[in-house]
DNA sequence: GTGAAAGCGCTAACAG
DNA sequence: CTGTTAGCGCTTTCAC
């Protein structure tokens, strides 16, 4: 049968002192609130020896804080923000947070249900991977106070702290890398550029382009094709039609994977032919054969980042005096799919 | 600025009633504490105006339940977990629950700090990919009359309530399959068998093995080798020694993916040569080449498994009443990598 | 039919 | 230095 669990009172109680005294003591307060050395020591020994620990329901009801985190993703089983999430919960702990992880799917009903529901949850903080069109609750959040970094991608306008890479960089030297690889027809796979993150991947890409005096030749996608499992379709008509490119720069690992898909169904051989770059990185890409060269996202700095943007943010009673935008740089990883040929 | 959510209070001051005819309209009592049809009406229309969500965290405190439910796995970036995760979340969230992920490391320590961790932030229930050596902390939790379904393996011997895949079918039949194209010297790459899972795993293929007069050649990696890296110059090791494989099964899908990065560098050749299958799917594994045949565990019935067993035990006074283990048959999605060469 | 009030376990203002 | 006490917002017993 379930033992009720210790409560601040049974110490009290036992140790012929008032609660207040105990709480002090437990929340560290003893110096402060001039309490003697030997009566703290005598609560915290007891305390750890009935192995205390406090009910942090009612610490949440009376603080207002309930030390959980929420990490809302796309998908949570996609490998980058699973890889993600997973770094970030353990420096969550670490710090004494727990982390709810959910799903939106780049859908704005969902994200705002959701959003609300944690709201009234009473968490402590987002992380957010914003679908398109959520930008007023964003804004509404803000405007309650509660902390919001929003991650791989931000709103325009919208002054809130956001931790990105810079993907038109790393879209631009990755495409300069292919072309520095004599490649000169150069497809780009990318979907609708309605977001940030893809905005800066199809500029970079169109900027090495340009400057190189070469013709893109792009295929974007509806965000919605791609779920409606229309995208699969729409990248092989593209192959179809574009039959001169020799290489491709796919703009996220799905699409890498729908388009080594469909080599594989229509024309194995273009596997070796095309250079080949996704971006994301993927444990596979490296005994896939070829090895395939990707633009790999700092996951440990992400994340990072993300926890040391959050944590003040956490303690503050303000949370738009100053807003952090943090960019930090993707690392291209070269293997062979990128080589000349 | 922050606006103070509305409490049950308001409501019951603005329509000047008592907050226990609010609380009872609210919890659908109504009827049974025969509030007349209009002043519920009333009620629920104004509550619904203004949009009233209650403070669960009040409600947790009073009722002691929390909402929340904790899934634990060995590593939620883990491609397998992950996905799991995903349905499982879903699932959740319809029927009011939120979930908290979180890796244990297949680490004992961890797991136990973790477990004590939750339980004193009273969640409802836990779903727990259980390391080798906390069964008496399960047990601990059963008697504590908290709701938990262990997934992906179980430990002799202790009464709890499980959803697994039946591992020595599963491997049996993929042995078999490897047998029937052909193979004669079948390699089986492992991790030490302390596990429910990799125990039936083993015992699967050696039965295969055994039935067809064929020889074992198993490779088994302490667990702890796996994360402290040495796991991949045992496989290298295995591979030099044991030169007259013609096909191996790998238990894992990491354990695959360490295969593949060996005969990678070492000996490419290999790839297309051996006869090759994996434990657990993967993405990419169809669009690999040859594309990699694989034991896959289906994960929809995993997860909705996992939650009907998990929902009535959430209502139940006694936990202990029936115990539920659930054994599901994995499927074996049958590519290039296995067949005859 | 409806309401007053106790109390879940904790924190912290205030009193002594 | 330590204790008393008032809630946080909700559920539920008991009284009217």
């Amino acid at each position: 049968m379930k033992k009720k669990p210790v409560s601040i009172r049974n110490i009290a109680d036992e140790l012929k002192i008032s609660v207040t005294t105990v709480s002090f003591v437990l929340n560290g307060k003893a110096k402060e609130k001039h309490i003697s050395k030997e009566l703290t020591k005598k609560v915290l020994d007891y305390a750890k020896l009935i192995n205390y620990k406090p009910n942090q329901i009612a610490q949440s009801l009376r603080t207002g804080k309930s030390k959980i985190l929420v990490f809302m993703v796309e998908d949570i089983s996609n490998n980058f923000f699973a890889k993600l999430a997973r770094i970030f919960e353990d420096i969550a702990y670490d710090k004494g947070y727990k982390v709810i992880f959910c799903s939106n799917e780049n859908d704005d009903e969902k994200s705002n249900e959701l959003i609300t529901l944690f709201n009234f949850r009473q968490v402590d903080g987002f992380v957010i991977v914003p679908s398109p069109g959520i930008k007023d609750t964003i804004e509404n959040l803000i405007k309650d106070n509660i902390p919001v970094v929003l991650l791989d991608r931000f709103f325009d306008g919208l002054d809130c702290n956001s931790v990105v890479i810079d993907n038109e960089k790393a879209s631009f030297d990755a495409t300069q890398h292919l072309i520095d690889n004599q490649f000169k027809n150069i497809g780009f796979v990318t979907i609708a550029p309605d977001q940030s993150q893809m905005e800066g991947r199809l500029s970079g890409y169109i900027k090495a382009i340009d400057e190189n005096g070469l013709k893109p030749h792009t295929l974007e996608i509806p965000y919605d094709q791609v779920y409606k499992g229309k995208g699969k379709e729409l990248v092989r008509k593209f192959f179809e039609e574009e039959k001169d490119l020799d290489a491709v720069f796919f703009a996220t690992n799905y699409l890498t994977q729908t388009g080594l898909e469909i080599f594989k169904e229509n024309n194995p051989s273009l596997i070796n032919d095309l250079g080949i770059i996704s971006f994301d990185d993927n444990d596979m890409y490296k005994i896939y054969s070829p090895t395939i060269t990707s633009v790999s996202q700092p996951l440990n700095d992400i994340s990072t980042k993300l926890m040391e943007i959050m944590l003040p943010l956490l303690k503050k009673k303000d949370v738009t005096e100053t807003t952090h935008k943090v960019m930090v740089n993707a690392e291209l990883i070269i293997r062979q799919s990128s080589l000349s040929k």
